[in-house]
DNA sequence: AAGATTTGACCGCG
DNA sequence: CGCGGTCAAATCTT
């Protein structure tokens, strides 16, 4: 977390000129890396994956101009539930890339549902695995219920990664962007999150495009180290990323609440709690593994700081070069 | 019919 | 005893 807030905190305070610069310079390289991939690539999922980098610089430009890019928003509309029974999930999910394509494009449809019901599902589906909720809880002091997913493959390949996914108390009431924590326990021992990965770059953007939630990731390390990142899921940009700045230091409840947050590591699953002020000590880096379930689509729109530090650490971590967002 | 979500119940822990 | 996590029957969508 302290990687969250150190980002963040800089993003907040800065004037959107700098900001702007930065930016600018990364969607020029992004051009460049795309033009390249274009040219010598014959995989799709690399030329689309800087082509969504591309975009997505292109919107967080217009953002810092102060232009609206069609597009995100609208999303969590009809949220409120108002009810709340049973259900009209665009069920998402389906064992093969494709059908989990199409799921994903249901979910826009269905699911008038509440408590942003969409957003929530949409943000469980975006990290390249497939989930099956199992439950759901009223969590005390917390506005919001807690959702419980695992792994599709828990049966088929006794995978035991899970997440928790709940909407953050203190950003919500403004509606205009919740931020969602997302918390992954276990390791995935299925391999299928690469072919999920490949899918959500082939058929998941638009999808993509439509939360304007924030995520906070919380990776774990096996040491109970905290590692976890949040960014922006939507082309909101500094604004949001001083939002999830806040979020990370509640005056209420929600500190606890992260506190709680056991991120998981490709070794297992820590009951440490996560310090949100703690800066990561080098040994607990050095112990963080890049889950599958925490890849970074192409959708996520760092704050540039963020993308920076994200970069800095993973390149440190030699995880770049593995199968983050590069889809198999 | 298959498979996913919903939701109340159950269980373990502090 | 309260709370959080998981289970599983019922329900719903495709």
């Amino acid at each position: 977390m302290a990687l969250t807030m150190v980002s963040l905190a800089a993003i907040a305070g800065k004037p959107t000129a700098a900001s702007a610069q930065f930016v600018a310079e990364g969607r020029e390289s992004a051009a460049r890396l795309y033009a390249l991939l274009v040219g010598s690539s014959a995989l799709h999922g690399p030329v689309d994956l800087a082509e969504q980098i591309l975009l997505c610089f292109d919107r967080a430009l217009a953002k810092l101009h102060g232009v609206n890019l069609a597009g995100a928003e609208d999303d969590d509309d009809a949220a409120g539930n108002g009810n709340g029974r049973k259900r009209k999930p665009g069920r998402g999910r389906g064992l093969t890339a494709a059908s989990a394509a199409a799921s994903s494009k249901r979910m826009r449809v269905s699911n008038a549902g509440g408590n942003g019901a969409r957003i929530e599902r949409k943000a469980t589906m975006d990290d390249k695995f497939l989930w099956r909720k199992y439950g759901q809880k009223e969590i005390k002091n917390s506005k919001h219920p807690r959702f419980y997913y695992r792994c599709s493959y828990k049966d088929d390949h006794g995978c035991t990664a899970t997440k928790q996914v709940q909407q953050s108390e203190t950003a919500d009431d403004d509606t205009a962007s919740p931020v969602y924590i997302i918390t992954y326990f276990g390791e995935h021992t299925c391999r299928h999150g690469d072919d999920a990965a490949a899918m959500v770059v082939d058929g998941g953007e638009e999808e993509d495009q439509l939360s304007p939630a924030q995520m906070v990731i919380s990776f774990a390390s096996s040491n109970g180290g905290d590692a976890s990142v949040s960014w922006p899921c939507s082309g909101d940009d500094a604004q949001n990323n001083s939002e999830t700045s806040h979020e990370s230091s509640p005056p209420e409840a929600p500190a606890g609440e992260e506190e709680h947050l056991r991120p998981c590591t490709a070794a297992g699953v820590s009951d440490e709690p996560i310090m949100e002020s703690t800066p990561p000590a080098p040994e607990l880096l050095a112990d963080l593994k890049p889950m599958d379930g925490c890849l970074l689509d192409g959708e996520s729109l760092f704050g540039m700081d963020e993308l920076v530090y994200f970069h800095e650490l993973s390149a440190a971590l030699g995880l770049l070069d593995r199968d983050w967002g590069a889809p198999v």
